[in-house]
This record gives structure tokens, sequence and C-alpha cells, in this order.
DNA sequence: CTCTCCCT
């Protein structure tokens, strides 16, 4: 067998296995490890005979490992080297080195915590980081600390910063080769304005002209390679050079032209799944757009979003070395050495941006309440964490208390998504667990409808029974896919659901199920995306987990009262967008979350029709599901008339009486002059801060502004007086005075001095200016002429008799001839009328 | 105006 890199270092990487917990191996691609490290470790002394795992982060580089090591040591896979994949497993008593998918581990691991038998744990490709290969190693790591002390951890990756990782394993040793692989020309081809597809396609023309052998394009999704097609199909006219799309969502067999040698000379138009997954044969060149896009959580909405960003420096070395395959290659990056040096160094680790409900129901099989308690490379995220507990809450998988509940425990064995897995047991329960696996099948695989060739859908209640019935239409004709099928995604889906079938043990293939049963199924696995529409015809939803969504043109449910939105994504800035929903019946969603149904009370003020209003509402967490209106009781017509009494100029809803505004007025003339007694405030800020205190006992029954305006305030607030300060008010504060003439006349208290407003006839024979208050403040006269027009004001009628008078008397005496002017005021009689009228 | 790539 040929030299390759690795095998230098083997011995030296036996050797610090055989004495530390674990070794971390850096070895970029070419190097060898994949298929030597696992073969050489089968014998190593210190495993005592036990068996080794090796994890892959794909299942198509699992099944290739797998028979390459198995060829290489001249036995069919399933002897003593074997593999599991979801679903599918190829192993034997013989087996002691078993190549598995990353995933697969960590469900081993709940089911069997000590790794029975297991001597070495090997990840392979961790510089990938996937959620599963994190998880994987945290719980590898916490079996290492608790209960299997020998277990060994192996950690090989190509690139990746090997410090923080041997910290994690406890401070092992890092082990270090060459990879090999052909120097590739790397140039760079200055920052480019305008579209992506378009300077990718400059790109091809340049890259065609300096170079030979076959090219590949990455750019960062089907859009941009569509668009670049198209330029590349007008501009290159000699038909010379051969342009193939390539990217997951094609089906099977447009991704096999791609891949396979061709005559002419070719270029393949790529995402990043040129990157690592798939191999084509025949590049020397690689043209980089630096872009690609990823799915990336929002914990604040609890949805994906799918974002363009600047490649990472280490995706855009490995893009380069898909050049330096066969032989020296050339790389042209679309961008500048002033950016270059500005990429982030590595992608981020998936547990950082991803939807982590899954990680948290295996965190709880785990039987860990605290995520942080594991030892991790980068922890999982509070926001992110919080959500995906929250989320399994709603689905029943967690207990108030934080702790996986029985049903939680059938959802974590079974390989599906948490929401899925609620799905599927729900379909169980309800005696349709065969359409629960179908749907399940259909909702996680790829979408079977060909998204290229799709315009219009028919029009239904339920864009998952569309889909349902063509999928099984397409399985009763053991079809070969139509314009709109994709057979590929078809085939997937039948085959997710026939496994799944058998996992819950359902022998029977489903018939088209009701709708209802479908929309139930759903609803209760995405309970927090149930929404109502905003208000009849519109587009626009209000989920029940507060948010809010807008249908996307291509759903097949339209203008429905309740949905279930079941695919949606997020975009920044922009409201929500649903791409797969179904109707649910009001009556249905009663039936089956009666118990998360609330009925609410509310009540306020109306403002416009000046009433208090109540109503109950049925609420199923934030969504109003029915309203009606209620009378308010008399509590919350007394919280709601208090309220609106306190805010500002909240008063001005009352109706002040003269005789309620003069009570008032007089309680705050004695409360200001004789501050030794105990007058209350009735100001307006008092009033308005404390109407509990006066106004609370009599707002029962009141509804509307006329009922309020109908109270007796002057009785209210003469009620707050005790009987003896009230006999005192009356005393020190009178509201009239009898003057000399006899007529008991108003005194007003509205102003700073109390008023009297007299005919002077009337005062005749009085000197002393009356007072009010035991004498402490003397009334301001406003004196009348006998049409009771003022003539002067004072406050002191005995100097206004000796110097006013005389003249006052000079000037009206011609004008009210029947009335008295006698000379000498102090003496005269006091009249109210005309002299001859008071002479009768 | 859906849609990078994976996985139990």
């Amino acid at each position: 067998m040929a030299t390759l890199p690795v095998d230098t270092v083997l011995p030296q990487l036996l050797q610090a296995l055989a004495d530390a917990p674990g070794v971390v191996l850096q070895a970029p691609p070419g190097s060898g490890k994949t298929s030597r490290v696992p073969l050489a470790l089968l014998n190593a002394p210190f495993l005592h005979g036990k068996s080794i795992i090796m994890l892959e982060p794909r299942r198509l580089a699992a099944v290739n490992a797998a028979s390459w090591l198995a060829r290489s040591v001249g036995e069919p896979v399933g002897a003593t080297v074997g593999y599991s994949i979801r679903f599918q497993r190829q192993v034997s008593k013989a087996t002691r080195l078993e190549v598995v998918t990353e995933g697969l581990l960590t469900r081993r691991l709940q089911s069997d915590q000590g790794l029975e038998g297991v001597g070495v744990v090997i990840f392979d490709e961790f510089h990938e980081r996937s959620l599963q290969a994190d998880t994987a190693l945290a719980f590898c790591l916490d079996v290492q600390r608790h209960l299997r002390d020998d277990l060994k951890i192996l950690v090989m990756s190509a690139t990746l910063e090997s410090g923080p990782v041997s910290h994690l394993l406890g401070g092992v040793p890092v082990v270090s080769c060459e990879g090999r692989s052909y120097p590739v020309d790397v140039r760079y081809q200055g920052e480019q304005d305008g579209d992506i597809a378009q300077t990718a396609a400059r790109g091809v023309h340049r890259a065609l002209r300096e170079t030979a052998g076959d090219i590949l394009v990455f750019l960062p999704g089907s859009g941009e390679i569509r668009r670049c097609r198209e330029q590349l199909r007008q501009s290159l006219t000699t038909g010379a050079e051969q342009v193939v799309p390539l990217y997951g969502d094609l089906p099977f067999a447009e991704q096999e032209r791609a891949i396979v040698p061709t005559r002419q000379r070719k270029v393949v138009l790529a995402t990043a799944i040129a990157e690592t997954s798939l191999t084509i044969e025949g590049v020397t060149v690689v043209i980089d757009a630096g872009l690609s896009r990823r799915l990336q959580y929002d914990p604040n909405t609890g949805l994906n979003r799918l974002v363009t960003v600047r490649v990472s420096a280490a995706s855009a070395i490995q893009r380069a070395g898909r050049a330096g395959r066969l032989g020296p290659g050339v790389c042209y990056r679309l961008w500048s050495e002033g950016t270059q040096s500005s990429l982030v160094p590595y992608n981020p680790p998936e547990i950082r941006i991803a939807d982590l409900a899954p990680l948290a129901l295996d965190l709880a099989a785990w039987g860990t309440t605290d995520a942080l308690s594991l030892p991790w490379l980068d922890p999982p995220p509070t926001g992110a964490m919080n959500e995906a507990n929250e989320l399994l809450r709603e689905l029943g998988a967690l207990g108030e208390d934080g702790r996986i509940t029985p049903l939680g425990g059938r959802m974590a064995g079974l390989p599906l998504h948490p929401r899925l897995a609620r799905l599927v047991l729900d379909g169980e329960r309800a005696g349709c667990a065969a359409v629960a696996c179908d749907l399940a099948a259909l909702i996680e695989e790829r979408d079977i409808f060909r998204r290229d060739r799709l315009t219009v859908r028919p029009v239904s209640d339920c864009d998952f029974t569309d889909r349902l019935e063509a999928f099984y239409e397409w399985r009763n004709r053991r079809g070969h896919g139509d314009a709109i099928l994709d057979p590929s995604a078809c085939r997937a889906v039948d085959s997710a659901a026939s496994r799944l079938r058998q996992l819950l043990r359902v022998p029977v293939r489903a018939a088209m199920p009701e709708h209802g049963q479908v929309a139930l199924l759903l609803a209760q696995a995405w309970p927090d995306r149930i929404a109502r529409q905003r208000e009849p015809g519109s587009d626009r939803y209000l989920l029940a987990q507060g948010t809010g969504a807008r249908l996307g043109q291509r759903s097949a449910v339209r203008d429905q009262p309740f949905i279930v939105a079941v695919e949606m994504s997020g975009s920044q800035g922009a409201e929500a967008l649903i791409h797969g929903a179904t109707t649910l019946t009001l009556d249905a969603l009663r039936q089956k979350f009666g118990e998360s149904i609330v009925r609410e009370r509310s009540y306020g003020f109306d403002v416009g029709l000046g009433r208090v209003w109540a109503r109950e509402d049925e609420l199923f967490n934030r969504l109003v599901l029915s309203s009606r209106p209620v009378p308010p009781s008399d509590e919350e017509l007394r919280a709601t008339w208090l309220a609106e009494i306190g805010r500002e100029d909240g008063l001005v809803l009352l109706l002040w009486s003269q005789f309620a505004r003069q009570f008032r007025a007089r309680v705050a003339l004695l409360r200001r002059v004789c501050p030794e007694e105990p007058w209350p405030d009735l100001g307006d800020d008092w009033l308005a801060a404390y109407p509990e205190e006066w106004l609370q006992p009599w707002l029962a029954g009141i509804r509307t502004v006329a009922d309020l305006q109908r109270l007796d305030l002057h009785a209210i607030l003469k009620g707050l007086l005790p009987w003896d300060l009230q006999r005192r008010l009356d005393e020190g504060a009178p509201t009239h005075i009898t003057v000399p003439s006899g007529s008991r006349i108003a005194i007003d208290y509205g102003g700073d001095a109390p008023v009297l407003a007299v005919k002077l006839q009337e005062l005749f024979g009085l000197a002393e200016t009356p007072t009010v208050a035991w004498g402490r403040v003397s009334l301001l006269l406003h004196l009348l002429s006998p049409a009771r027009r003022p003539i002067q004001v004072t406050g002191d009628l005995r100097s206004f008799w000796n110097t006013t008078y005389p003249e006052v008397k000079k000037e009206l005496k011609g004008r009210y001839p029947k009335h008295p002017w006698p000379d000498d005021p102090w003496l005269a009689v006091p009249m109210r009328g005309t002299k001859k009228r008071e002479g009768r």
C-alpha cells in the first residue's frame, strides 16, 4: 500500500492515545486520516479487544469509509468493519469498527450510557462542527468523566484551532501531519459591483482563456446559478463547453450529470454542496464568488432565516483545494486581497445559530436540566435554549420542573425533530399512525414538488393534503414522477415513511385521510404556530406565540379565520412569510386545546361612547378565539372610574353643581384660615389623586358618564365631614348672610376672598364690614346700584360711607330718584326696594 | 420572490 502522510505520525498517535484519555489529530485533506487511523487503532494493545466507533458527518461518507476500510482488511462490509446510518445498519458480532453518522452516537448513548464494549470514539471531520458532533462529544466527555475513565476520544479535523479542543478533552496531546494536495495558484479578481452571477460569468470567460481543465464555480444559491447559466448561454456561442448546474434540490439524475466526466470542457455551477459533500471529477480550476447561504435561527421569532454571508477563510481554503486534487490548479477569487484579510476565520459552529429544540430534548433525555453543566466547545446560547425548552413544554415533552415527561421520553426515542415526533405519536394515539408517518416524512424530506416547474398549485384548505395526495398518487402508480413531481424526492419520502412505520410497528399503508385529521396532527405539533386571521379577507395573521406573519403567494390556503402555519421563514425587517399552512376549525381547536384555552375578562372606558365596557375573551396563548360583551361588574366599574378620575383633567367627567363648588370653597377657606382645625383638603389635586377615598362607595352601578353626572357631589363631599364639622362649617363659612335690610344674600367663596354682592341701600345702618370665619375674614363687598350695577368694591365699609358715598350719591341720585339716598347712611333705614314700595 | 447544506 502506498504511503500516506498520516502514516508517519501513526506511532506517535498510538502512543499518545495509550497515555492520555484523548488526542487531537490535525490533518488536512489528502493526509489519509480517515482510511488509515481506524485500522491502526484496531490492534492497539490499550484497547484490550474493545471496539471502535468512528463518526462521519454524512451518510455517503460513512458508507464509503466503511466499504473502503472493509476492503483494506480483505473482508465484506459487516464483518470486522461495519456501518450504521439512519434506518440502515451493516454490522455483525464480529464487527469491531463501526462507522456511524454523527446523530446515531447520541441516540445510542441514550440507551447505553456506558458505551459497553467500546474502547475509542473517533470524531472525523470535527472541524465541520455540526450540532450532532458537538452534542456527541459533550456526552462522550460526560461518560468519560463519570462512568468510563478508560474510554478514549480521538478528535480528527482538517482545519481547526486545536488548542480549545485539546483543552476541552482535558489538556490532551495534539498530533499534526501534512496533507497531500497539489499547489493551487490563487488569483484575486478584485472587488466587483453588481450582480454576483454576472461577475462569476465574467470570471468563467477569464478562466476559459487562461487555463485548461474543468471549472467549478461556487455560487451562493440556485437563483444565482440560474442567472449565471443564462449569462453563459448567451455569451458562450461556440458550444465547445458544457455548463451544468449542481445544487441539493436538483433531482438525483441531474446531479449525476454534473459529477460524471464529459468529453467537452465542463463548467459546473455549484452551491456549497461541492465544497465537501460531492467531488467532481476532472476539476482543476475553481471560481469562488465568496458567498454562501445558510439558515440562521432567530430566537426572537422562533423562525429560521436564510442569510447570504461572506465565506469564512476556512471555506475559501477548502473551495480552492478542490482545484488541486488531480494536479496543480488555479483558483479565482472574486474579491480582493484586502477583503481576504477581513474574512472570519471559521464558519460559526451550528450550535450557535441553529434551532436547539432537538438538542434540548436530547439533554432532557440525558437527564441534564442545565445545559451548561456539560463540557462544550461553544455552549448552547441561552436565548435559543430557552425558546427550545419552552417549545418542548408546549409539546408536552418537558414538565413544569423542566424534566422529561413519559411522552418526552417516547419522543426522544424517535429519529425525528421533536415536533414531528409528537406528530407521529399523536397519529398513533388517534389511530392514524400510517398517515402521520407519511406526513412526517413529507415535511422532513425535500419537497416532492419540483420547485423549478411549479407555478400554480390547486387551491385547497391545506398545503399538506395537496402534498399527501400527490404523494399517494405517485405511490399508487409506482410512479416515475411527472412534470411537477421530483421522483427522487418521492422515493426519499417513501423510504423514510416506511422506516418510521416499521419503528412504530404500523403494518398498513395509509389511504387519504380526512382533512380534519391532518389539521389536528399539524396543530398539535405546531401549537405555537396556530394563527388567527387579522381581519376577514386579509393575508395577515397573528400567531399564538404573539408574532405576525403573512401568507406566501404559493400557499394553497386563502382567507381562512384559523390556520396552522407549519412552514414559515423570517426575513430581516419584513413580516414573516407562511409557505405551508392548513386550516383549522375553531371547534377542533377548542376540543384539542381545551386545557390551554382560558377565559379572560377585560374592561375599560370607551371615551367616544362615554361608557364602561366589559367583555369576556376566549384566549389561546396570545390569540383571541372569541369575544363577547358582558355587563361590567361593580368591581370593574369602580376600577375603571377610579382610573379615569385619576387621570389628568379626570375631574371634568363629573358634573359640579354650583352648590358643590360652593361647598368645596367654603371648606377650603376654613382650612386656610383655621389651620388648627381638622378641615379636609377638597382641592382638585387631592380629589383627583385619591378618588378611592371619597368617590368609591358611590360607583356601584355607574356605567355611563350620564350616570356619573347624576351623582350629588355636594352630598357626597358633605358626607366626608363629621357632624360637628358640618355644624362649624355653617357657622364659620355660612352660605348666606343676612344684611340689615333683612335679605339673606349668598356669599361667593369662589375667589381669593369671600364676596358679598349687595345693593348699597340694603346696607344702610351698617358701619362694620361683615366677616366670616369667626371674624378672621372680612367679606369683600361688591356694592351694587339699585339696578345691580357695580358701584364699588371695598373691604372697608366704614371708610366707604365716609369718603366715597357722598360722591356716589351725587352721581346716582338723579338716575335712581325713587330710591333713597340719605345724607347719613349710618342712621338710614335699610331698604330692599323703592321708597314707595317701602312705605306701603 | 422561498430554498445553503446536513443529520437522528
